[in-house]
RNA sequence: GUGGCUAUAGCUCAGCAGGCAGAGCACCAGAUUGUGGAUCUGGGUGUCGCGGGUUCAAAUCCCGCUAGCCACCCCA
């Protein structure tokens, strides 16, 4: 008979062992303590949404176009996994009445998305988002906010060596122009570009600024830059923003390619990125302005502003910083019958947890296997009964540092452990 | 989605001009006189990723598949 072959994970996504939750609780806990000190409220949405929403916002990206989990259809309504977070997020303001409160409404998130890439070191078909969104202000204030909240919070966890890259895309008043004469410029020279290129180029000729292909590079220098073509109040907001930046000492670099490939997509958009890398999947956290996303929810138009950070990543910067925490023991306590009495065993577990945790080695190994054992957990004490012991309720518990082993009646134990 | 590299014990890996499956660590058992750490002794715990092909003989050569890593595309 053939073994079976054992079931291993689905591809792209992985398991977070207890090794690794603390670096987690570090990069979740950061999230929250910054979040909450700027005066953002948690929220959470279903990881599942109806496809339409999805689509209607994201229908050119990648990650809605060929990257989406669909769910098979169960009755009328057709599913899908969230692929990014803002779109339930603004659907929940309204629905929840959240736009019938004060505005604006500052929200954060904590929570996994799924997009069906090709899994790569960094990228992965399950990763988690730490969302901020202000939802219902325009002002540029806001915008200036987020940003010195996503920063906040890579600093919070240890990452320090940063860039942020900045840009604005401008609106539905001054992009229609702006994009007329980025075609025009682009026209002429559509024989040298890449074919993924030539196609953008009549679909979304914004997205030509921030093509990586080799081919495309010489070619956008001279192309003209959206920042000079603003309309009075576009330009007035980028302005602000980035005074706002100055005061606050944040620094950041223009990056006139730095775009959005979505209508819905306004004024600023940025990025932050570890400070020596220059891989291609390390954006640490990125987000920027939608002034158009709510209308095209078919809601009313509403402002918003904010930013995803990836928490994978950020704790795969911290772990490679190697400043780990020491694993913690499982248990204080280790329970040790030398034979076979499981009830007592328990027993005296039970009186032990009311002031240590406490496991139980109900193991029929030798005594000195399960030493061995207690001494590999690290535990604090081991609570030895033989079964004399057993019999008159008495214990013996050894200080595993010291090496001290004192006998006693099982109702002193909280006292000798606590 | 495209290209390259990789897959052998629990882990890290060696073995590859085809000829009995190995090391270190880990793990298990024992000794050190009743119960851990240090030391010593013994133990291999394996469908060589999966499926086919070539061959007297395949971990080793060929093909396909799957998964991981790297780069591209894209994105957190």
């Amino acid at each position: 008979m053939p073994r079976a072959q054992p079931i291993k994970a689905a591809r792209g996504v992985r398991d977070i062992l207890p090794a690794t939750i603390p670096l987690w609780r570090q990069a979740e806990q950061g999230a929250a303590d910054v979040a909450r000190r700027f005066g953002y409220q948690e929220i959470a949405t279903p990881i599942i949404e109806q496809l339409e929403l999805i689509q209607r916002v994201g229908e050119d990206t990648d990650a809605v176009a060929k990257e989406l989990y669909r769910l098979d259809k169960r009755g009328s309504q057709e599913l899908a996994l969230r692929p990014e977070a803002t779109a339930g997020v603004v659907r929940a303001y309204f629905e929840g009445g959240l736009n019938q409160g004060p505005q604006p409404s500052r929200l954060y998130l904590i929570g996994p998305m799924f997009r069906h890439d090709k899994p790569q070191k960094g990228r992965y078909r399950q990763f988690f988002q730490f969302n901020v969104e202000v939802i219902g202000g325009a002002s540029s204030g806001f915008d200036a906010e987020v940003i010195e909240l996503a920063l906040g919070w890579l600093n919070e966890v240890g990452v320090q060596d940063l860039r942020l890259e900045l840009n604005s895309i401008g609106d539905g008043k001054c992009r229609p122009a702006y994009l007329g004469r980025l075609t025009e410029y682009y026209r002429p020279l559509k024989s040298s570009l890449h074919a993924d290129s030539q196609l953008r180029l009549e679909r979304n000729p914004l997205r030509l600024l921030d093509s990586k292909v080799a081919q495309d590079q010489p070619f956008k220098a001279g192309a003209p830059k959206i920042t000079d073509y603003l309309c009075d109040e576009c330009a007035a907001h980028w302005a602000a923003v980035r005074r706002l930046l100055d005061a606050a000492g944040i620094e950041y670099q223009h990056n006139p390619y730095l775009v959005r490939g979505l209508d819905y997509y306004t004024r600023t958009v940025f990025e932050f990125y570890p400070g020596g890398a220059s891989g291609q999947q390390d954006a640490l956290a990125s987000g920027g302005r939608y002034d158009g996303l709510a209308e095209a929810e078919g809601w009313p138009s509403t402002p918003g502003v904010g930013f995803a950070g990836g928490l994978d990543r950020v704790v795969e910067l911290i772990a490679a910083k190697g400043d780990q925490a020491a694993v913690k023991p499982a248990a204080d306590v280790l329970v040790l019958p030398d034979g076979d009495f499981a009830v007592e065993a328990a027993e005296v577990a039970r009186i032990c947890r009311s002031v240590r945790s406490t496991a139980v080695d109900y193991e029929p190994k030798s005594l000195a296997a399960k030493m061995r054992s207690a001494n590999k957990l690290g535990v604090k004490f081991v609570v030895l009964l033989t079964p004399e012991d057993a019999a008159r309720r008495s214990a013996r518990v050894r200080d595993m540092a010291s090496g001290e082993q004192t006998e006693l009646e099982w109702v002193e134990l909280p006292t000798r452990l606590a």
